[in-house]
Formats: structure tokens, sequence, C-alpha cells
DNA sequence: AAAATGACTGGGA
DNA sequence: GTCCCAGCCATTT
């Protein structure tokens, strides 16, 4: 396992039950802002049971095509849906940034939440 | 070493 | 609102 998959394990790890995050604020807390597409790939075994991979959700709420279990996954936990996707102002994540975590361009709507 | 891949994203159509 | 495309990035061929 690489250090970078260890890293967004980590932080997905910190993401606690009912709130949601999304794959860019991810890679923003892991030190690696614009690497969404790369947190997903780092996703994609999802076999550690403690990590709660089920909360990283798209930007814009929806879910990803191929993790079937996931919206049932979020239910259970009480998370609100608007249609197909996640209700991110009331169950969206609000990490501490890291120091100097400079929003290259995922943080406005990731941090929208409030 | 080079090219393809994918649980992403924002912007434009 | 939905669809499509061109960048992005670490991993895997």
């Amino acid at each position: 396992m690489s250090e970078w998959t260890r890293r967004v394990r980590d932080v997905v790890r910190a993401i606690p039950p009912g709130r949601v995050a999304s794959y860019g604020l991810v890679a923003l807390v892991a030190g690696r802002p614009g690497a969404a597409r790369a947190v997903g790939l780092a996703m994609s075994g999802c076999d550690d049971p403690a990590v709660p991979c089920h909360r990283v959700v798209h930007a814009d709420g929806s879910l990803a095509a191929t993790f079937r279990a996931q919206h049932a996954r979020l239910r259970r936990e009480r998370v609100a849906f608007v249609g197909r996707r996640v209700d991110i102002a009331r169950h969206g994540w609000l990490p501490r940034l890291p120091q100097g975590a400079r929003s290259s361009r995922t943080t406005r709507k990731d941090s929208a939440a409030a």
C-alpha cells in the first residue's frame, strides 16, 4: 500500500457518522488539492471495514455509480437525500483543514456546508 | 519509460 | 436540469 493510499484512508477514517465529504475535500485534507480522482482510485478497494468509504461522495452530492451499497449505508446513518443526491448542506463534513491548505479549487463547494 | 485508467471536477452546451 | 469534455493525479499496464 502506497503512502498516498494510507493517507487517504486516514482522512476518510476521520469522517464522523452521518457526515459526508467529497473526493476533492478528502484530497485537500490529505494534502493534495486537486487529486480528487486519485482519491477515488485509492478507495476503489474499500476492503478495510474500519474505513467508512461510503461517506465519500461526489462534489455535487451524487454517488459513485459502481458503489451500489453506498446509498443504503448512508441512509442507515440517517443521511438525508434530495432526489438522487446527499443533502450536503446538512450532512457535509467540516474538517479542520491543515495549515496552509490552499483551496486551489475544490474548497468553495466542499466547505460550503454550514 | 510511456501510455492507459478511473469510486473526480468545473465549466460550457 | 442533464450531458459532455478537457484537465487532474496516483496507479497500473
